[in-house]
DNA sequence: TGAAATGTTGGGGCG
DNA sequence: ACGCCCCAACATTTC
């Protein structure tokens, strides 16, 4: 008599390196690849259409990539308990294996599903899980630089670690699938086809090239100087050890110590993605509210016209307006703008950070809840291992530094397309000709400052240091 | 993975 | 020749 087992896919859309598949056809004859339309995510008001329609998107390329290996998706909708309860039923599948995953409803979900099926967690989205990187007694790291030093202490993964495709993948004919569901269009040229090969078409392009560059470019917000891998590995369609053990390959094939530095500063990146997933398994609190309980007090403004105007990028400074409009249009931003623009959301606009995070996660491609928290949190100088309060960007310099020529800026503020270098990143100096001149006149094609950087600044400080000593 | 304020130094203009 | 001031450039401190 054959046994069967259950692959239920959560955030790991793929075929290699993927423990939980393996140890399911370990134990079964026959696997189900199963997908659950779960309606806690179906209906969240932190998921976003461009998100959605990248899963749904790669729920398809998984299908069509089961099917070269005689297997196929199956889908089912509803809640996991009751939808898992009714495929058991259907198939009397002996064990259900899946990835771990370390969001606080994920955690509750697994524990739930585990008192009550036989559920096996195997693997991880983390390159190390969360547990196997903790101080000498035992606490986890919430400084990221020693987290680091005593993450890279452990062996190396190198591409024999990382398991490869199974070959065929034996699944019953006779289950039921719902569709993928379709999703409204996304604008035209999209810029993340989904699934795996197009991942790995990545990692490898990067690895050749730009990963030799990275740390020179990586902030350089006109330069396709970052590896546009984020929401790959977002959703498993990469296995975040992976592209850590092509990290491991560059530093090796590096030709100089310049090279191979650039290649270590992305696995510091990787690095980094770790962490924050650490620092929410060990802490879920951060979910809810700031790690440090002595900001959970700050007086914000919370201006709702504000943060309207920021959404939308109609700030009045063209380094914002550029990154939330890339941010609006495309679903993804670059690192450097997401830092710019949180610290103006919170630092200039003294609008919560949470917020934001919330705007992030429907507007973000990749966007997940532990890096996503975690940088807003360092952003706001609320969390772990947190920028301090103190230090606030200025959008205008952080402009000039990371986008010299204008070319981001000009690129997404079409208005501002003729503005000449001297005002484009503080086009509010611009004297009436140069707006004649340049086609673009302040208050109507595009708006004045609708904060003052200086005054802001100095509120916010005031601000931060009152939360500080009314906790004190 | 800042920025602004403040301090220091040194060159040049000027009386 | 000298002191004084201004200010740019850089360093340090502070937020």
């Amino acid at each position: 008599m054959s046994t069967i087992t259950i692959w239920w896919i959560r955030r790991d859309l793929r075929l290699h390196d993927n423990a939980a598949l393996r140890a399911a056809q370990e134990r079964g004859d026959a696997v189900v690849p199963l997908f659950i339309l779960d309606p806690f995510f179906e209906q969240s008001d932190y998921v976003g259409v461009k998100r959605r329609a990248f899963l749904y998107a790669g729920l398809r390329a998984l299908d069509a990539d089961l099917r070269t290996r005689g297997s196929r998706l199956i889908v089912r909708r509803g809640h996991p308990a009751e939808a898992l309860r009714a495929l058991i039923d259907e198939t009397n599948a002996a064990g259900i294996f899946a990835e771990e995953d370390y969001s606080p409803y994920a955690r509750r979900r697994d524990g739930r599903i585990a008192a009550e099926f036989p559920l096996h967690l195997a693997g991880s989205s983390a390159i190390r899980p969360p547990g196997a990187v903790l101080k000498q007694d035992g606490a986890p790291y919430v400084v990221y630089t020693p987290f680091m030093r005593a993450w890279k202490a452990h062996a190396p993964l190198r591409d024999a670690d990382v398991l490869p495709a199974p070959a065929v993948i034996r699944t019953p004919s006779d289950l039921h699938s719902e569709p993928v569901p379709s999703t409204p269009a996304l604008p035209p040229g999209a810029p993340f086809p989904a699934g795996e090969a197009e991942a790995q078409r990545r990692l490898w392009a990067f690895g050749e090239a730009n990963i030799y560059r990275y740390d020179e470019q990586r902030n350089r917000m006109d330069l396709d100087g970052t590896s546009q891998l984020s929401p790959y590995l977002r959703f498993g369609m990469l296995s975040a050890r992976a592209a850590a053990a092509a990290a491991w390959n560059a530093m090796q094939a590096a030709e100089n110590q310049t090279a191979r530095g650039n290649a270590e500063v992305w696995l510091n990146e990787l690095i980094w993605r770790d962490f924050y997933l650490h620092i929410l398994a060990h802490f879920p609190h951060v979910a809810r509210a700031s790690f440090y309980p002595q900001y959970r007090e700050i007086p914000w403004r919370n201006d709702a016209a504000e943060f309207e105007a920021w959404r939308h990028g109609r700030t009045g400074y063209p380094v914002i307006d550029a990154a939330m409009r890339q941010l609006a249009h495309s679903g993804w931003m670059h690192n450097r703008a997401r830092m710019i623009v949180a610290s103006f959301l919170v630092k200039d606009l003294l609008i919560n950070w949470q917020w934001g995070e919330r705007w992030f996660m429907q507007q973000l491609v990749d966007g997940d809840l532990a890096s996503n928290n975690g940088g807003w949190q360092w952003s706001a100088g609320t969390g772990t291992d947190a920028a301090p309060y103190f230090r606030i960007f200025n959008p205008i310099t952080q402009g000039q530094k990371f986008d010299p020529d204008g070319r981001y800026i000009r690129r997404w503020i079409p208005e501002l397309a003729h503005v000449s270098d001297k005002y484009l990143h503080e086009p509010w100096k611009m004297p009436v000709g140069a707006q004649r001149q340049s086609r673009c006149q302040l208050g109507s094609d595009y708006p004045y400052p609708i904060i003052d950087h200086k005054v802001a600044r100095q509120h916010t400080l005031d601000a931060y240091k009152t939360a500080r000593a009314r906790h004190a």
